[in-house]
RNA sequence: CGGAGUGUCGUAUACCGGUAGUACGUAUGGUUUGGGACCAUAUUGACUGGGUUCGAUUCCCAGCACUCCGACCA
């Protein structure tokens, strides 16, 4: 194309308030432009990287056996009633009546009408297992947008659904997705780290990020050393080591403690280890129900652990007058004696120790030599506990914190969804059974985004040809008739190329041409006629050399 | 939703309780033509609503919008 017919511009400036790389330089290049927060154009430049990401995507996914299909972007409010997410869902859902009053999800994700869909069909075990997949624009009402594309409220997402008759054929389909993300981010020139991750409000058991390690990513994550073990920090298991486990239980007793209402106080005052005491943290959820979480002193407790753990959806921290309106004293909170209505949940860590310290549920109280069994019982026992970097992985590696963009997933749904909307298929000994489901999406623009993120520099974008709006950006500088003539016959020969037609000066075509990222730059000039032919250049390389006229076709394959 | 901040031509910015500048852009003409070239002319602006004031773009209040930091996600 002419960019002479682009009716958007390049600029030379952009709000100082931007900082971040991707979100700048595509606006600045005009490959989108902003509507209101976190709602965007698509502008033709940016349309054509976007159409050529969908379009790898789609060639993978149907390689993979998925079948592409649509559905409607209003889902019917009853469905998500049916799986009670309209009162769980983390993104705010966006609803909307139609003139009769009927209600729809503005959808931010299609599990509900996916399975609503499948379950109007009468499926044998014979026609499993299928994954049905679309790219469909989602709407998220974020609570703050956030990056340019990084982080929108309406956004284009691949989301495909499996569905199978056991968890063992669904687990050939979780690693066929996996391999086939591996595929899909190498084609876009991504290198991703895949973490294991929490399912939040999509459901499920387990789950998969595909994060792609980046300064201004979200994603925090923890990562062995020896690359064997990535994980999310909200689902990071580590190594607890043992203490002093093997002591002797001594006798309780309570002592005076005139210390302050820290963890410090307490091992100043008693001189005795942080890991030796306990970490009492009261919690209420959604109900109004109180939740104690203990935990080894050096320890801190993982929120999203404790909700998964508890079942809770919603958690909070209580104040001082709800620790005291249950009998007890902020700083000195104890599960020994403490009120019947309070659910305790223990971070297994509290198996490292014996004789541990911590207050009395009064106030400058504290006790002495507590155990666990012994002098307090507990709900719920396991792995609430938050990892850090430099603690130690299950198989013995060190663990390292990082932070990346997340581009995409895939979830073990389960029976989560089947069973609520009572989907079922006909199994070979005749008796109806529930699907057993995943799910695996890809932020479409988001990832556009992010290849940005990782192919720029301080002139502009460098895109991986796979996505590059165009394959060469051809310039001529003054008026010759030569470069029109190789403008059409690449056309003619299939090349995709952006013909820099424009009467502007040479330094602004230049400038442009960075900016914009095409991998080849191709000048005709006088000077490059008087020097044999066109003067051809990566958009990755300092120094351009001269090719004949003829060879260029051949020079950019 | 909590905290912080900002709203001035299309864009980026300046000043100011009393006539709102500048640069880029855009338009026209001319000179240029290898890293955002130059000259001339033209063009366009105080988020909305209240209040204080002789007078408000400026000060105050409310609303709206946006940005940044936190809690959430593709």
């Amino acid at each position: 194309m002419k960019q002479s017919q682009l009716f958007t511009k390049t600029s030379k400036t952009v709000s100082a308030d931007i900082k971040i790389a991707s979100h700048k330089f595509l606006i600045q290049a005009g490959f989108i432009s902003e509507s209101v927060a976190g709602r965007y154009y698509f502008l033709p430049l940016g349309m054509r990287v976007r159409d050529k990401v969908i379009k790898i995507i789609e060639e993978e996914m149907n390689k993979a056996g998925a079948l592409k299909l649509i559905t409607p972007v209003l889902h019917p409010l009853e469905f998500w009633k049916e799986t009670a997410r309209t009162e769980s869902v983390g993104f705010e859902l966006m609803t909307i009546k139609d003139r009769n009053g009927s209600g729809f999800v503005l959808g931010g994700t299609a599990e509900e009408m996916m399975v609503d869909l499948v379950r109007k069909y009468n499926i044998s075990y014979k026609d499993l297992p299928f994954n049905i997949y679309q790219f469909s624009q989602k709407f998220r009402d974020e609570m703050r947008a956030r990056g340019g594309l990084l982080r929108v409220r309406e956004f284009l997402m691949k989301d495909a659904y499996s569905f199978h008759a056991d968890e063992e054929d669904f687990k050939k389909e979780y690693q066929k997705m996996w391999d086939t993300y591996m595929n899909i981010f190498n084609r876009l020139g991504l290198e991703t780290v895949v973490v294991e991750s929490d399912n939040g409000y999509i459901g499920g058991d387990y789950c998969h990020e595909f994060v792609v390690k980046s300064e201004v990513g979200e994603s925090k994550f923890f990562i062995s050393e020896d690359g064997k073990y990535a994980s999310h920090e909200d689902t990071a298991k580590f190594k607890k080591e043992d203490k002093n486990n093997t002591e002797e239980e001594k006798e309780l007793r309570e002592v005076e403690a005139n210390r302050g209402k820290t963890m410090e106080d307490g091992v100043k005052f008693h001189n005795l280890p942080l890991w030796q005491q306990i970490k009492d943290v009261l919690f209420i959820n959604e109900k109004g129900e109180y939740i104690l979480a203990i935990i080894r002193g050096d320890l801190d407790v993982n929120e999203t652990k404790l909700k998964n753990i508890s079942g809770a959806i919603d958690l909070r921290m209580a104040t001082d007058e709800e620790v005291r309106a249950i009998g007890s004293e902020p700083g000195f909170i104890s599960p020994v004696g403490i009120d019947k209505k309070v659910k305790v949940i223990a971070d297994e860590s509290l198996r490292t120790i014996k004789n541990a310290y911590g207050g009395a549920n009064k106030k400058n109280l504290d006790l002495m030599n507590v155990n666990i069994d012994r002098d307090f019982k507990t709900e719920i026992e396991g792995d609430i506990a938050m990892a850090k970097s430099e603690f130690e992985s299950l198989d013995g590696s060190i663990l390292k914190e990082d932070k990346g963009i997340e581009v995409g997933n895939i979830f073990q749904l389960g029976y989560h969804y089947s069973k609520k909307m009572n989907a079922k298929f006909v199994d070979n000994d005749g008796q109806e059974k529930f699907y057993y489901m995943g799910c695996y999406g890809i932020g479409v623009d988001r990832t556009v985004a992010t290849i940005v993120e990782k192919y720029n520099d301080d002139k502009g974008i460098l895109w991986p040809e796979s996505v590059a709006p165009f394959k060469v950006h051809l310039i001529s500088l003054g008026k010759n008739e030569e470069a029109e003539n190789i403008y059409n016959d690449l056309i003619k020969s299939g090349v995709e190329v952006l013909y820099d037609d424009r009467e502007v000066s040479a330094g602004e075509k230049f400038a442009d041409s960075d900016l914009i990222g095409i991998p080849y730059r191709v000048v005709i000039s006088k000077k490059s006629l008087k020097n044999g032919g066109a003067e051809i250049k990566k958009r990755n390389e300092k120094e351009s050399r001269i090719v004949k006229i003829e060879d260029i076709t051949k020079e950019i394959n």
